[in-house]
DNA sequence: TGTACATCAGTGAACGCGCGTTCACTGATGTAC
DNA sequence: TGTACATCAGTGAACGCGCGTTCACTGATGTAC
């Protein structure tokens, strides 16, 4: 074999395998049975299964950021010194998630579910890891949406922005469970892109929704 | 000891460390030694840890359903026949949850948090155990939802109903970690229920938002 | 009232299994002299 | 050109460990006659 065929192997069963049942559930017996290579293999070049996980995240991300830096310098270019605005910031996102180079024909659904996993499930050397290596194009992005949200609060900033996390990466996670849901129920498909295309607009306007009421008022009927 | 104050000490240990750590990364001995019972109770009262974990659905689940239905009685009789607005059924759901009855001290994001497992953790058994169990009050929210959104294609409401759950679940499921981090970034306090009168708002604004564009459009720069 | 049996919550120890990891080893290729 | 050694990807088998589950057993309480 050239030049380690073995690692890519690895990765890309890893990279399936973790997507459909999450980190844990995945055995390295599993990976490496799919991958048709040595059970030994994984430790040889990985050094641990954490590691391996790590490694997963790294191949997507590292070029994703990439794409999304650039999308960014455009989107701040255009703009002109001025703040680019909410829905310009999160379709540039969006835009860069969607056209995501993707090696063989991969579905963007698996790097989605990845990303929403990396979040839910309790790997804290992972969060730590993604932290560490991304959190650059992480905190421009932050800045961003600062810029193209004025008039909120820092407060209510920081709870929009969670939410818009959550209905992300919880609809993204869990995303082709849901496609199918729909697809029995209403008869329609829908693709990531339809998903993307759909959580636009929902995020836009729940950042801009008017200013929270005061706390006392949410226990008033309405 | 009188009439199995076992089952409940397991049932709290399991609650708690569920919550923390996930399904699978919670084993049966870290949960008889947090409850102070022998490792074969569990069994013993439960039959397997799978009926482990829906009988801790189960035990917060029911009474909450219980309390929902009333509200959505109160919310209907209110109405007068006609349907209740959105935000009227997002209050009536939030007032639920926030006000849900718990035993001990019990933080309401640990329940938060285990709905949020439910939905992210790969637990088909559990999936399936309280969509025959619970599917009567869910599916009334929904056609409460669906009365409030007329103005939807069945499909955008879908998607958006998707979204709300994701951006609820998520927050909810992490909120005593990122009131910390709001705590120590700006100095502020935040309790559940400043979040939740943050989220209606929010899935209000997002739920109303014009309805989505054409796919091909996505494309487009903003 | 006394004896025999049944029921039931709970226990201690072990079971077999699948896990991530380790280790001694192979065989191909490169390098030094 | 030939020999000795080094490097390195990959392997087969085993390691120890923690897991969920099982099982024979205990001891308290209830029930029948």
């Amino acid at each position: 074999m050239g030049q380690s065929q073995t690692v890519d192997r690895i990765l890309d069963a890893a990279e399936e395998l973790f997507a459909e049942r999450g980190f844990s559930e995945t055995s390295l017996r599993m990976i490496t049975g799919k991958a048709d290579v040595n059970l030994a293999a994984v430790n040889y070049h990985f050094g641990s299964k954490k590691a391996l996980i790590q490694a997963v995240f790294a191949r997507f991300l590292t070029p994703f950021c990439e794409s999304l830096e650039s999308a960014f310098d455009e989107l701040e270019r255009d703009a002109d010194g001025g703040p680019p605005c909410l829905e310009a910031v999160l379709k540039a996102l969006t835009v860069t998630v969607v056209e995501m180079p993707r090696k063989h024909d991969r579905s963007i659904s698996i790097y989605m579910r990845l990303q929403g996993l990396a979040y839910t499930q309790s790997q804290g050397h992972l969060r730590r890891f993604l932290e560490q290596e991304f959190s650059h194009t992480f905190g421009r992005f932050m800045r961003l949406l600062k810029g193209a949200t004025p008039q909120l609060s820092a407060v209510d900033r920081y709870w929009r922005i969670q939410f818009m996390l959550g209905a992300t990466a919880f609809t993204m996670s869990s995303s082709d469970a849901l496609s199918g849901i729909l697809l029995n129920k209403l008869g329609v498909e829908s693709t990531v892109e339809e998903i993307v295309g759909q959580l636009v607009p929902f995020l836009t306007a729940g950042m801009q929704a008017p200013a929270t009421a005061p706390v006392g008022q949410i226990r008033g009927s309405a």
